[in-house]
DNA sequence: GAATATGTTTAGTCTAATCTAAATAATTTT
DNA sequence: AAAATTATTTAGATTAGACTAAACATATTC
């Protein structure tokens, strides 16, 4: 079994090898736990002991099938606590990453699995991130950023990929949420930005804005 | 905030402090805890430092008001989270402890708050303990053992004293839990066993486990 | 009320996870 | 390719929570 904090690592590591090409630096790390690099380094020695990553000295790090498995048991807590927060208990985009930060360290199988049955098995979370099912296994959308969609095709909102609380309550006061539709009216080529139907409304974003909402169209 | 190490401190002296007179001895936590009393001893003089307890050298502890308040936002939580196991996720009696030990620790008050809305308001949990309110007051039934209710006068069952899992499952098997409907029929004057109309069905109980039966009468 | 048994505390050690400061490796600049 | 910069690791210290063994206090027994 983990402790708080291996599990915190390797799920950092999960998603910034997301980005990355399999394999993390310890700077990277560092920053995303907010830790000091030394620790990072000897929390991957710890890894790297118990075959969850492999590690070359001043290489970084990669996780093993092993320490995938382990992020991604993680992610699924926390996507599916989140989806729960949201459904059932009133909780705002913004408010569930903290209380779910908690909630996906709880130990139990059973606990995780009949959550997800009430659930009635959510394949995407409240910013529209894939959960992984029982078997580990999540398909995401084919999403494209507001930027990329064509002028009058219709797509819908289907997550962000600014998840601060700043740009989530700003979405929340326009009435853009996940499942919103969304249709580029007129792009202004001045200066990108964008004149858009969202759900019942037209309303004008700037461009900074539609780079951080995905669509799928 | 406090540590996971010392809210499972707090808990335990509350309930310790429930059945005694307030004051609570080193050993006796030392062995709800699963620690030694030397550990026990050095916890008591930091949750001293912290005004939670009153400890006196030799002499055990008691909580100050502060103390009783943080136990019981904790029991609270533990509660709360018990009837959700049971009510939504199919949870039994018997397997919602050791989650519910893990999920009282989770920081949030508007999780638990909403989670108390969602479900609407619980006065008892399923063990038919009393659920503190959000002002932390709460109110237990008047209830009294099944040994010690009258010849054919109908009670319903509101708890167990007995936690264990043998027990609870046994229990289940029987098909008693709480809200059944219990009547005594006979009580057996040689050994004290009890024959009982339990729900639809009649049978045969030991005076060991209606000693362990919470009934309202 | 002295002797014994039991309960409690003190002193010193251990481990996991962190840190700082210094040393070393890798990368970038000139 | 040498110098300078940046990234990473090592060595040693710190903290919280736990432990063992020894010392001390309280309670019980004779």
């Amino acid at each position: 079994m983990q402790t708080l904090s291996t599990e915190d690592y390797l799920k950092a590591i999960y998603h910034a090898s997301q980005s990355a090409n399999g394999t993390v630096a310890t700077t990277r790390i560092a920053n995303k736990i907010g830790a000091k690099p030394s620790s990072v380094t000897d929390m991957f020695k710890k890894l790297s002991e118990q075959k969850l990553v492999k590690y070359q000295k001043y290489q970084g790090v990669s996780l093993t099938n092993e320490g995938v498995k382990t992020a991604l048991r993680i992610v699924r807590k926390h996507r599916l606590w989140e989806s729960f927060l949201v459904s059932h208990l009133n909780f705002n985009w913004d408010e569930v990453h903290q209380v779910a930060e908690q909630l996906e360290h709880i130990q139990s199988e059973k606990l995780t699995n009949e959550l997800e049955r009430f659930l009635d098995y959510p394949t995407h979370d409240p910013h529209g991130d894939p959960i992984p099912n029982r078997a580990l296994f999540m398909k995401s959308y084919n999403k494209i950023l507001l930027t990329e969609l064509p002028l009058n095709k219709e797509g819908v909102c289907v997550g962000v990929k600014d998840n601060s609380s700043d740009f989530l309550r700003y979405l929340d006061r326009r009435q853009i949420g996940i499942g919103t539709p969304i249709l580029i009216l007129h792009r202004e080529d001045f200066d990108q930005s964008l004149h858009i139907q969202a759900g019942n409304s037209t309303l004008m974003i700037t461009q900074k804005t539609a780079e951080n909402i995905y669509i799928k169209p």
